[in-house]
DNA sequence: AATCAGGTTGTTAGCGCTAACATTAGGGCT
DNA sequence: AGCCCTAATGTTAGCGCTAACAACCTGATT
């Protein structure tokens, strides 16, 4: 019994594809161990690993002990292409971000792949570099992989790209837009916020402390829609409240050597009463440039970010910012997912928004 | 001649698969055009449309134009499941990081990824949270997808894992270590750095700058593995140089309110004459603490970074720091990788070792 | 006119796996 | 004893694609 070989020899004439019983080791043409391999060692069809890799107990006891040891004599893995093709079920998951390096997705995308590994989910990365054409090419790329799903950023699409979302998602694949949010009908599920509400929010905030004269730096990068939504709501808001605003574009160098060159700028040419960024960093880069020159924050001028970096909490008496839960998307976005791939029916879990609220985070800066 | 019907009638009988000329929208079963059905719309086989697809110039001219159209028309997908398993190529480059979050890893990624991307290499990205249990399991997971290459991160893993990857190098594919570097003869392709030198590099620099009484604040996390060898190598290093150095764990928060935090404390219980941090943000953090608690830097305490982020340049007259060059190693790290795909012999790009050197960027804060 | 080379397209056979159904062995029931 | 039901395993047929080779059609060569 504890010799297996006792056992094995007048077993199934096993002709199999080729050798696997010469070798012990994995399988031969091109290296890896095979179902096959694993039944001839088990004594057993393929089908029946098969069988008890995805659903152990519907076989019987001594046959799963015969399995595992062939499986681990064969150092077997199981080849995922193959299992897609026939089975029609994936367990990759495609994410498109603009940046990677960019924390505020990073921490987004971390979470999401938390939350996907507990299930056993694959995560296909792509970027876009903030171009619209870009996240097109990046779409047709993943879909040749027939994800379980597609993620992408943001609500603003190529044509063909909406298409190409419309098809996947007609098809049964979950599609979802993260860190975006828009009321109406949409066509794919989306987890985020209004830009422009944040814009908003903003902006009510500076003038409710009195602020009246107001610049909002913007992001320098041309395809960073949100933050241009952000600045145009800001702005809209300011001017209904008969405060004096000006939207102006950052330089493009590293955002807080930006924040820094913003204030430096615009303190030559007459500091306004407040400024809102579009991000933390170039906030913060501001802020550190004001500690520089003296100016009294926020008797001289007040500071108001985006995002609630680290970096905001840790400067001085704390720099005012907009908290967006960068977290809770990546997870809730795992959730929706994972719920979708559950749920018997596709139409189980439609394009149901979830929506979240932007909040200012007041500290020493307003 | 125009017209290619004119000699396409006497044709094969196309049976096909099944309908696909019945309707002239995408395939039928689950949604997506297959070959054979942009092969029925072209009037061509499928591996005509196959090979067209992959090396145009083997198609004659007024074929290509009928495939064209048909691809249009049909919307074709490839599925690279399918082309995966006949052809033995994979486009996936796996790519496995202790945390995607992080910075220091997300701006190799994301070099890693811009490198890949224009030759059309896809990215299947996995964190471990740094632990080597975790970084098994991912690996053991993205293999089944049989990637391109492997990428990991580091030079410790678990037996297991070791196995894993050498046996994927053994059938050829290109296996990477980035982010360390280990001299001697080492089992797989490493890009990066030793932390050992750069522990050294650092505790060299406060000593030649006459500071004799030292501390470094290693990282909370257990298997941080290279915060620690740098904290070792450092110790060492100013031992070797009769200086006074502690080791200190950094509490398990977040980075910079960790330095700040650290600071504190010594500063009740008696400051050394420098602290080196494993990272930039605990450095950050110590030093708004120290400007907030009016210590004169680096006269009355000297704080030195590692990584050279962004906010070191942006601290007053700067936090010194070591530079090293984060996208360097994603961008060689793909340059290796292509290399290695297309080299006619897979031997032909060994585990060359590609040794970067971290560098002091000293600034006002030393 | 027969041969041949080269360019172009088609045919065949699987890659490794799983859905769907078929088969077999045993156990409880009337 | 005969029957049916369930549990356990096997068989068959492909998923969509590509490697390898076969076939064909020119036009040039002898």
């Amino acid at each position: 019994m504890a010799n297996p070989r006792k056992s094995t020899p007048p077993r199934a004439p096993q002709p199999l594809t080729a050798s696997a019983d010469t070798s012990p080791l994995p399988g031969r043409s091109h290296g890896r161990a095979t179902l096959a391999t694993v039944a001839a060692h088990a004594g057993v069809t393929p089908m029946t690993i098969s069988r008890y890799l995805r659903s152990p107990g519907l076989v019987a006891l001594p046959t799963a002990e015969k399995i595992d040891a062939a499986l681990v004599k064969t150092g077997y893995t199981p080849n995922k292409s193959a299992g897609l093709l026939a089975g029609r079920r994936s367990s990759i998951v495609a994410v498109i971000v603009p940046s990677i390096a960019n924390s505020i997705f990073s921490e987004t995308v971390q979470a999401l792949s938390d939350g996907l590994q507990t299930h056993a989910l694959e995560l296909l990365l792509a970027s876009t570099n903030y171009t619209l054409e870009r996240e097109e090419q990046q779409i047709r790329a993943v879909l040749a992989w027939s994800p379980a799903a597609l993620v992408v950023t943001g609500r603003r699409h190529s044509p063909a790209a909406t298409a190409m979302m419309r098809q996947a998602q007609a098809a049964g694949m979950p599609v979802v837009e993260i860190w975006d949010h828009e009321a109406g009908e949409r066509d794919f599920t989306q987890i985020g916020f209004s830009h422009t509400l944040a814009g908003e929010l903003m902006a009510h905030h500076l003038i409710g402390r009195g602020y009246r004269d107001l610049v909002y730096i913007d992001s320098a990068v041309p395809e960073d829609f949100r933050a241009h939504e952000r600045g145009k709501a800001f702005a809209n808001a300011a001017r209904a409240a008969q405060a004096q605003v000006r939207v102006i574009q950052a330089p493009p160098m590293e955002p807080m050597a930006a924040g820094r060159a913003m204030l430096r700028q615009l303190h030559a040419q007459g500091l306004p009463q407040a400024m809102a960024f579009a991000s933390d960093y170039p906030a913060a880069g501001a802020w550190l440039q004001a500690q520089d020159s003296g100016l009294q924050l926020p008797g001289r001028l007040a500071l108001l970010g985006f995002g609630d970096y680290a970096i905001s909490a840790q400067l001085g008496s704390g720099l005012s910012t907009v908290s967006v839960d960068r977290r809770a998307i990546g997870s809730v976005c795992a959730q929706h997912v994972l719920a979708s791939l559950l749920a018997p029916s596709v139409k189980a879990v439609p394009a149901r928004q979830r929506v979240m609220q932007p909040t200012i985070l007041q500290r020493g800066s307003t």
